[in-house]
DNA sequence: CGATACGA
DNA sequence: TCGTATCGG
């Protein structure tokens, strides 16, 4: 998923406190989404769903989440994918394959009584599907909080947001949005430091990348990150098989990446990708203000439609509304 | 993932 | 009150 730069960015990760991440966080949606969707489950691997059998996990996540990032200061606007380019066609049908394999071995695993198992190929085989998109966009008009279609890279137009002073940073696990450009980066925002991964506890801390001073500190330019994201691979190409982010590291510091191409995949221009990445479709035709939450559309929604329980519900808007009143205020002086 | 219940 | 377990939909 994404692009496979992650091992060079080791030393370029600096953690960051909640206090000083408060302003305009331009989210990757899909990224959010996903998220969501793998994780939120139960230990069989079921979603959560309403009575109708419709997934509601990703309701769940964007509920508590924004409350939580109001609270904090954060004001979020979320980036929707659009049309993707021709050049991800081959990604996207190796991941609906991909989901679907997961999708057997989950219900093969349920059989075997393997739940640990199951849980795994769940996660792999969740969707983001017309139904989720809907919702979610819903939710959001309803929570009085921003979200806008990418022309057709969410990631992109996220990083030009960002680019352009609309947000102060990107919020995505994936490292995509640096090479479009995103001059920052936030990973791990998430409330809950501990999280049990493979049964055991670890500690997950929001992070910080700075573009400059990655580049600076491996000694790059944009377009030679962009170069190595190239080598790696990236959901435009495969890579190139036998080298990693740390071997494209060093073929890029000694200016041999386009004599590696040559010899290893004569047939492959990078061109289009590096121009991709450089210049990807992007929009200005969007506006950004956050308002006080329906507080009833949203217990319609939530509670009318999807099941949800009307005192979390209420509790998580209490908090939200707290936070819109607050911005008002802060906004008039 | 994030909220909440629960035991030390 | 804090850390771990387990609901939630």
């Amino acid at each position: 998923m994404g692009v496979a730069i992650r091992d060079i960015l080791v030393d370029c990760r600096e953690p960051v406190s909640w206090d000083d991440l408060s302003g305009i966080a331009a989210v990757d949606a899909h990224n959010a989404l996903y998220q969501f969707l793998s994780i939120i489950r139960q230990p069989d691997g079921t979603p959560l769903m309403n009575g109708k059998g419709r997934v509601t996990s990703h309701l769940s996540g964007i509920l508590f989440r924004t409350a939580n990032f109001l609270e904090k200061g954060i004001r979020p606007v979320f980036v929707f994918d659009g049309k993707p380019p021709e050049l991800k066609q081959e990604t996207i049908n190796e991941r609906r394959k991909h989901r679907a394999m997961a999708d057997e071995a989950w219900k093969m695993a349920l059989q075997e009584g393997d739940l640990e198992e199951a849980y795994r190929q769940a996660s792999a085989s969740a969707r983001i599907d017309a139904h989720i998109l809907e919702s979610s966009r819903e939710l959001l008009d309803l929570l009085g909080i921003p979200w806008l279609e990418a022309p057709s890279e969410g990631e992109a137009q996220a990083a030009w947001m960002v680019r352009k002073g609309s947000a102060a940073y990107v919020v995505s696990q994936d490292y995509d949005s640096l090479l479009f450009g995103a001059p920052v980066l936030v990973r791990n925002l998430t409330v809950s430091g501990r999280r049990r991964v493979r049964g055991r506890m670890v500690t997950v801390n929001p992070e910080r990348i700075v573009l400059s001073s990655l580049l600076n500190r491996l000694g790059l330019t944009r377009e030679q990150l962009i170069e190595i994201g190239i080598l790696a691979g990236t959901d435009f190409n495969p890579g190139v098989r036998g080298i990693g982010a740390k071997k494209a590291l060093k073929i890029v510091q000694k200016g041999e990446f386009e004599s590696v191409i040559a010899e290893k995949q004569p047939d492959f221009n990078p061109a289009q990708i590096t121009d991709f990445f450089l210049n990807p479709p992007v929009t200005d035709d969007y506006t950004l203000e956050w308002s006080a939450p329906d507080i009833e559309g949203v217990v319609e929604m939530l509670c009318g439609r999807y099941d949800f329980s009307e005192e979390r519900v209420r509790s998580a808007l209490t908090r939200v509304s707290v936070k819109a009143t607050q911005k008002t205020l802060d906004a008039w002086f």
